[in-house]
DNA sequence: TTGACATATGTCGATATCAGCATATGTTGG
DNA sequence: CCAACATATGCTGATATCGACATATGTCAA
């Protein structure tokens, strides 16, 4: 799943896709990447869940399926709160200046 | 960024750090791999900034900083009314059912 | 200074990844 | 059936990644 997303384009598909659902060409055409490559990339992201398809012709169109993004949602979520953390309270200062101070004497 | 949370073992240093401070010793015992691997996954840490270090003694202590995950925070956070949308809407109904039966007889 | 400890770095081999290209598969219309 | 379109898959070379090992760097204690 983070490896998934670890890729640029993958997280581009996506973010296509949450728009609503696209064919593969649509895709192409937005991203600007190779038809063979947009269709790898689906393919690791409908590995891992988190898009699925349908055909309509020949057409195949993918949409998203964010439930997938649960995990990712969870896991950073438990960093939320050092995320909102004020950093300017004294203990962290200090340890802020500490970390700056200890290269200045060398 | 997402490329270094990608591996589970810098998540797990990410998560050992949430509790506080470690030197590098202590995380190489808590995770239970091996100190030159540690060392490596801060290094590929601290270069996207999601950690920082100060020198004690001999020591090297590993805090985390998590402002870093502001952008993974909100890339997710773009997602949320995906990930909460009521999946058994009309539309999205049909659309699972579609992608059910159109492989029901092949 | 020497020796022990704590951490970082270099190298290597195995494995994965990505982009580009060619080509196979499946679909529609005539 | 054939031809054109839409998409998927296979192959290749370049590049990155990870783990294991050895070893270098830096720091303290005596």
């Amino acid at each position: 799943m983070f490896n998934a997303l670890a890729d640029g384009h993958r997280r581009g598909i996506l973010d296509a896709l949450l728009a609503g659902e696209r064919a593969v060409g649509e895709l192409v055409d937005d991203l600007s990447i190779s038809q063979p490559q947009v269709s790898k990339h689906l393919r690791v992201l409908s590995e891992v869940g988190l898009v699925a398809c349908r055909a309509q012709g020949r057409h195949r169109l993918y949409r998203l399926k964010p439930e997938q993004l649960r995990p990712l949602r969870d896991w950073v979520s438990s960093y939320e709160p050092a995320i909102n953390a004020r950093l300017d309270r004294m203990d962290d200062y200090l340890i802020q200046l500490q970390r700056e101070g200890d290269d200045s004497d060398a």
